[in-house]
DNA sequence: TACCCTATTGCAATAATATTGCATTTAGGA
DNA sequence: TCCTAAATGCAATATTATTGCAATAGGGTA
């Protein structure tokens, strides 16, 4: 779980607001400690009596993902909270294609981490997914 | 450019018909020498005079990426016609934010063949996309 | 505090991407 | 040639995401 107080100063560091609408929708997708697409994200904030237009939900995921708070699996339109500072190196995101099930591996992003190619320069801030089976389902 | 031998031959090994429709959806697909996204194929041929419902563009694409010729890029929502033989290692797309240009990088999969953890076993024969700046534009 | 300016949010329409169920046609083996 | 399963067409619908503009709220300054 990610603390209000690290979510305070990722805003202020970017010179943007901690305004309730984003502390309430990190805080939903935090709490459901998995990752979310933007529709289930507002129907479960919905349920818990907070209602918001979904262009509100996408400009607030996008908010935290611009911050480094949130990631976007690509593969599945899915939305999940960091769980490692961005310190400059390839986040990993191990994909269950059997209990769907998503982990956040520092381990691997270390063992990822590309000689500079002289042909392309990577990206070190980007989460990259890799799918197959976790441990349990292995 | 892949030749249509090749892709009989897949078809062959999967047991499926080389159909009129999936010879020309991959052979124009594969003439974009680009990644497309299934619209933008799909206008493409009909631009040819090759009208093809929108649900036939994307069963023949998926038909394409289970039999191994063709990626779709998730972060763009494009397909991109394979230019590697999928022999058990990952393969990497390398994805320009500057041009737009993807390419498939042979010489990384091999860098990027992971040791095999003994927590996660990953998929081998998956498209993993990287971004950054190809060498035209660093 | 009152005011102001900008950032943020709400709203609802629309765009972009993808899937479905069912009818029709086609491929290719018996 | 005939038969059956596979493939395709069609059009409705589902899912994911963005837009333009009006309304509201944040937070600095007088």
């Amino acid at each position: 779980m990610i603390n209000n107080a690290k979510l305070m100063s990722k805003c202020l560091e970017s010179g943007k607001s901690a305004t309730p609408q984003r502390m309430s929708i990190i805080n939903e997708l935090d709490s459901a400690r998995k990752n979310l697409s933007a529709y289930d994200l507002r129907d479960s904030l919905k349920d818990k009596g907070h209602s918001f237009n979904i262009s509100t939900i996408y400009r607030v995921l996008s908010f935290w993902i611009d911050v480094g708070v949130v990631h976007k699996m690509d593969s599945s339109n899915t939305y999940l909270v960091c769980n490692d500072s961005h310190t400059n190196h390839l986040h990993v995101l191990l994909n269950c294609t059997s209990c769907k099930s998503v982990e956040e591996s520092c381990q691997l992003s270390a063992q990822l981490s590309l000689p500079k190619s002289n042909k392309f320069s990577v990206n070190n801030s980007q989460a990259v997914e890799l799918s197959g089976l976790c441990k349990m389902c292995q």
